[in-house]
DNA sequence: CTGAAAGCGCTTACAG
DNA sequence: CTGAAAGCGCTTACAG
């Protein structure tokens, strides 16, 4: 390997000015700088970046960690982080690491070697930060997860309302005549860690809530069934539920994927969407627009929540502002995928 | 900062030998261990990871580069990637970079201080590789991408074969009767270096290919329309070639979220599909299975893609076999989406 | 404008 | 089993 000694001997100059050159320092002779240049060229030669960390300890962009890497509605907040630290003059590496994985421990080992200036934790759920972010001194966001109860002054949170979006797609249902309405997807017992699980007990409380403000008692053992985050997951769920209860004629699923594949179950089994049984999606992802039917479904401002996430971090990170939790606002949209019942 | 040195000191022992216990070495007395240890967690002290690279110089694991982060076909092979690499007890960092961004460069740079045992490369286009991936020396592999001709030892190559796989789909067509065949997407000048710029070319030289083979000539100015990789660009592009071609009855679409956007269009101008006009897709990720009509479409291997890069990678960097060459079979996947032309 | 030297936090022969 | 010392590749006062 060759290094900054080479490149000194090489070209005749010291260690000091070949490391100014490279750092691009004006106090150097043209005829330094151009001669260096070129024998930097010619060999190829590049620093050894943890020798430069190890004495710089300067920051140098932001590191993103984005939890369970299947997901379109993280993949689209990504993009949008990306635009907005770019216009910022920042630069943001990512690191994507699965549902299981721990993203907490990962940001503290990020540290030790990419010395960012924050982070950024996008997906994933509040458990690790509970136990481990003590350890991170870092300002930070966590994008998608509230934590405002953690308590952590360098940690802000941007989300969706969650509980408010759910009640808000089922009082749509409500308010096309729908009595006998299901629910589709997450966890019903929040436990076991896995992700997803915060937001799908917030998303079913909000529903049922809903539900029973209007009078109408929810029966999980017979209106509700828990599936995968997927398509798939939702076929086979659509399916137990439709044998369970055939007289639902509304069906909340806690996500966009889940609706598709209960449409598409119930179209496999004869039955009408909407025309039979009216389904509401969440999340907005754009493609949604293109399905037949259209769905129903609640659009989370993927915008919003990324750029008020970046441009928080970096107000703190230059001034020390204090850490917020803000919840940004949803909207519902219209689909093909909802009508009124029949009977 | 808290280093080695204090916990050296606080503990009583020599900076050796707390680097040791950090190390689990064998050699050191339980004493010693735990004494050490003790401080550590009191201090919650965390080895500085640029000193220890410098110094080790050990490759850790293996680092994948995803170029353009938007797709769900990348997103499923990375998760096999992960499976297969987990399987060896292997373990890897994954860097996510935009569509223009340039992944040699990031791999030079990521050399520097995650001192990988090797790359994976994902998506993207051989441009950058044609140019600078001389200067990478560790074993790499590129997924999805064709590196037969850019004649590198070090780099094999893991493809499908898009252009046989383009004329398949569009044989399906023909065979069904269609003698008025469209196509959707990619761009036909190929310059302009952005990204599937690769592979879309070989897609759309494949249906051509086809095409001439059973005697039709294709004419680009009345049958072909460009457009980006998404629902929305493929529902803008099939209106223009719905209104350039009335009469066409068949439509090759270049990947499966065109096509997608594509079918929604016809059926907004109340075309039926496949009724009055079938369409095929490309890529064959499992959710065009719960679109109604299902898609039919190309399944390209997502699980032999990763599982062969990554057991590829791994013989080479112990046995330093020689790079190869590989195009992985794909599969045609009936759907509801093609069917005869009605005249 | 340039160079010699100290030091960043760690690991690792080497000697005991 | 333990410690003193050299050295990893770089940056940065300091002196000229």
């Amino acid at each position: 390997m060759i290094t900054i000694k080479d490149i000194a001997q090489i070209s005749g100059y010291s260690i000091s000015t070949v490391s100014r050159v490279i750092n691009n320092r004006t106090d150097v002779s043209d005829a330094a700088k151009e001669k260096i240049r070129e024998v930097i060229r010619e060999q190829n030669y590049q620093p050894n970046e943890n020798a430069r960390m190890l004495k710089q300890s300067i920051s140098t962009d932001i590191s993103v960690i984005v939890r369970g890497n299947r997901s379109i509605f993280l993949e689209s907040i990504l993009e949008e982080i990306q635009i907005r630290t770019g216009k910022h003059g920042e630069s943001i590496n990512v690191h994507f690491i699965g549902e299981t994985d721990d993203e907490v421990a990962t940001a503290i080992q990020i540290g030790q070697y990419l010395k960012p200036k924050g982070f950024i934790f996008l997906g994933g759920s509040a458990d690790h930060f509970r136990e481990e972010f003590s350890q991170i001194s870092l300002p930070s966001v966590l994008v998608t997860v509230d934590a405002s109860d953690l308590g952590f002054e360098n940690l802000s949170s941007f989300t969706t309302d969650d509980e408010a979006a759910a009640s808000c797609a089922v009082a749509r249902l409500l308010s096309q005549g729908h009595r006998r309405i299901g629910i589709l997807g997450g966890h019903r017992n929040d436990r076991g860690g896995r992700s997803g699980s915060g937001y799908s007990t917030l998303r079913i409380r909000g529903a049922v809530r809903e539900l029973e403000k209007n009078g109408i008692h929810f029966d999980f053992e017979r209106d509700y069934e828990s599936c995968a985050f997927s398509a798939e997951g939702g076929y086979q769920a659509a399916e137990k539920l439709r044998r369970k209860s055939p007289d639902l004629t509304g069906v909340f699923a806690i996500n966009d994927a889940i609706a598709i594949g209960a449409i598409r179950l119930f179209r496999d089994r004869d039955l009408e969407v909407p025309g039979d049984i009216s389904v509401t999606g969440f999340n907005g992802v754009d493609y949604v627009r293109y399905f037949n039917p259209r769905l129903a479904t609640i659009r989370q401002d993927v915008a919003m929540l990324a750029t008020k996430s970046v441009d928080d971090l970096l107000l703190r990170i230059s001034y020390g502002s204090p850490a917020v939790h803000e919840k940004i606002p949803f909207e519902y949209i219209d689909g093909e995928s909802v009508a009124s019942p029949r009977k």
